[in-house]
RNA sequence: GCCCUUGUAGCUCAAUGGACAGAGCACCAGCCUUCUAAGCUGUUGGUUGCAGGUUCGAAUCCUGUCAAGGGCGCCA
């Protein structure tokens, strides 16, 4: 926010270490922990340690260095005061200037307060990569929240991004569905909610498989004329792949998620066994068909030792697998995009096999295999270390959850909205109820297990989405009352009050979180910053009355709550989640 | 056997190597004639699994150890 006062600042740093011959490569700047007034601190210890001419123990010698530097140093237009503690030198803002730096730049920039114009060669990020004919559970959900979610912190941050959505439309779970479907059902239509139909029949076509006499061997023989290409069977795929693909859009619009390049698996599987017989003449793939499968023993070749193991390519009856179809989608991303990055959000436990693919591709000798990122999540699961898994029921479906979430929120507008529409109502409630669902994934490090518990995702108090929605609602509620800003710009010198001062530092954070966030492919870095920003508005809100104020202080709070409102709902669309106006 | 991740308040989680480790939930006590109480205030709660090491400084980095979860030749 101080850059120009702030590079002044560093010249006399610098010009202070050279004449004591100081290592001023090791200053570095941050805040100063919150007293009612904020500002930058240098850190004096690593020079401290580092200088030749010290005679005490690093602690007090980086006290006298603050002294001295506080003594020497003319302070900087927009700075208050300087101090020296513990070994600290301390700069406070100034609080109207760094107000109306803060409040003026956010009001300039509205919608676009934090991002940067997306530039340079686009990164893809794929995500989401749910199965054809099948549920999607609350499992699935994780994937797409991040995902998409990362995909609007890399764009904000200045990355050109690409969305892509790899679906499993091809395999035994297709198979199986269809040959279920044409014994059972054969002729039914999906009514309204395809995903939830699908998935039913999905369910039965899974329970037949596992315990119906006879059932498996008719799935097997469907297979073998699936594998011979019987336009019958073609024809019946392609119509209810048809039927899955609606019903996730449906479902993709709720979450709004959209995609810009949707791969199919159908679509690599004759390009990746054309790849294998390439790496089989190459001599990196061992084929040992008809007994064995073909494999490349990555260990042997790269000469590591249980690091990459023996990746199957290809099974010895010549059917793919994942790998066998990975290793050409990588190939077709690239060349079809000229990628700077290629961005994999998938679950912890396939570490693995993208390591093993990213290295099978640097052996074929594409330069950019080092330019795969594996964005590894860890999975959600049911209380008692339950994994959901459609196989054995113990899912929560995504579709029950988002029901049950809007109908409860659904209850709470209407009790403090009763005079909004319906149609009102239910937009509001189901901004609530997903954010609720949402958040929760987004919040913790991506890293770590998330338990499904439904007591937790309806709860709609305290650290959750609709906490930091209200606080939006708060701002927006009380700008609508006064139907916009007064002319000219206010006395910013108003904003004297703690609660003030630190609204105005959360506010001026978001575009470095932004950053952060997308350097470290962190969402939950962002949805941290979003509960504290609300946290701060509601902190002022309790203390600092607005409308009732007189004049000059009610038009510098105005501004500071239109910044405010502005930052919370930057902030949740980036993190996916609407900012409703009333709830 | 090899490898990865996690371990912080009763529970769920925060904390760019930096100032006294912070929130929420739960519990208890308060606050709605005042901009929406999906809110706020206060109380209680800690040997950051354990032991060493590096550093001026460690929840954070390194080594070891314990515990939980996950991955490792024809699932995706």
């Amino acid at each position: 926010m101080f850059e120009q006062e702030k590079s002044l600042l560093e010249n006399q740093l610098l010009k202070f270490c050279q004449e004591r011959s100081l290592a001023a490569d090791k200053l570095e700047w941050r805040s100063i922990p919150f007293s009612g007034e904020w500002g930058i601190a240098a850190p004096l210890f690593p020079l401290a340690a580092a200088d030749p001419a010290r005679q005490l123990p690093v602690p007090l010698h980086a006290q006298a260095l603050a002294e001295a530097l506080r003594d020497s140093i003319q302070l900087p237009a927009g700075f208050s005061r300087m101090e020296a503690v513990r070994g600290y030198l301390n700069l406070y803002y100034e609080t109207s200037a760094y107000a109306r730096k803060v409040i003026g730049s956010v009001l300039a920039s509205g919608n676009e307060y934090g991002r940067q114009q997306p530039a340079g060669k686009p990164v893809m990020v794929e995500y989401s990569n749910p199965n054809t004919h099948k549920p999607l559970h609350v499992g699935h959900l994780r994937n797409v929240i991040l995902g998409g979610s990362t995909c609007n912190i890399l764009e904000a941050s200045g990355k050109r991004v690409i969305r892509a959505n790899y679906l499993g439309d091809i395999g035994l779970h297709v198979i199986k569905w269809l040959c279920n479907y044409e014994k059972y059902h054969a002729g039914e239509k999906p009514g309204q909610d395809k995903t939830r139909w699908m998935g039913d029949l999905f369910a039965e076509a899974d329970r037949r498989f596992a315990s119906q006499e006879g059932f498996e061997a008719e799935v097997r023989a469907y297979f073998a004329r699936w594998d011979a290409r019987d336009p019958h069977i073609l024809a019946l795929w392609k119509e209810t792949r048809e039927w899955s693909l609606d019903g996730f859009r449906q479902v993709y619009d709720l979450l709004g998620e959209h995609f810009d390049r949707i791969y199919f698996e159908s679509e690599v599987e004759e390009p990746g066994k054309a790849m294998v017989d390439q790496l089989i003449k190459s001599g990196l793939a061992e084929d040992g068909r008809p007994d064995l499968p073909v494999v490349v023993n990555l260990d042997q070749i790269v000469g590591t030792k249980e690091e990459y193991r023996v990746v199957i390519i290809l099974r010895s009856d010549g059917t793919s697998l994942y790998a066998t179809k990975d290793i050409p989608l990588a190939v077709l991303k690239f060349n079809e995009f000229g990628l700077e990055e290629s961005i994999y959000v998938v679950d912890v436990r396939q570490t693995l096999h993208i390591q093993q693919f990213r290295k099978i591709l640097a052996l074929m000798g594409y330069p950019w295999a080092n330019k795969i990122h594996h964005l590894a999540y860890e999975i959600v699961n049911l209380p008692g270390n339950v994994t959901m898994s459609s196989r054995e029921g113990t899912v929560v479906l995504l579709d029950d959850l988002i029901r049950e979430a809007t109908r409860r929120a659904l209850d709470v507008v209407r009790e403090k909205n009763p005079e909004l529409e319906p149609t009102r109502m239910h937009e509001i409630a189901e901004a609530v109820a997903l954010g609720a669902i949402k958040y929760p994934m987004l919040s913790r490090e991506n890293t770590k297990m998330v338990t499904f518990d439904w007591e937790s995702a309806l709860d709609f108090n305290g650290q959750s989405a609709p906490y930091i929605q209200y606080a939006h609602v708060r701002a927006n509620s009380i700008l609508r009352k006064v139907g916009g800003l007064p002319d000219g710009e206010p006395d910013y010198g108003k904003l004297t009050h703690a609660s003030e001062v630190n609204l105005v530092e959360c506010i001026s954070r978001l575009p470095e979180e932004i950053q952060r966030a997308a350097k470290e492919l962190k969402p939950n870095l962002l949805a941290n910053y979003a509960y504290e920003l609300a946290k701060s508005f509601n902190d002022f809100y309790n203390q600092c009355p607005v409308l009732g104020a007189e004049p000059d202080v009610r038009a510098a709070r105005l501004a500071l709550v239109a910044a405010a409102r502005l930052c919370l709902g930057n902030t949740l669309r980036l993190l996916g989640i609407r900012a409703p106006e009333v709830m």
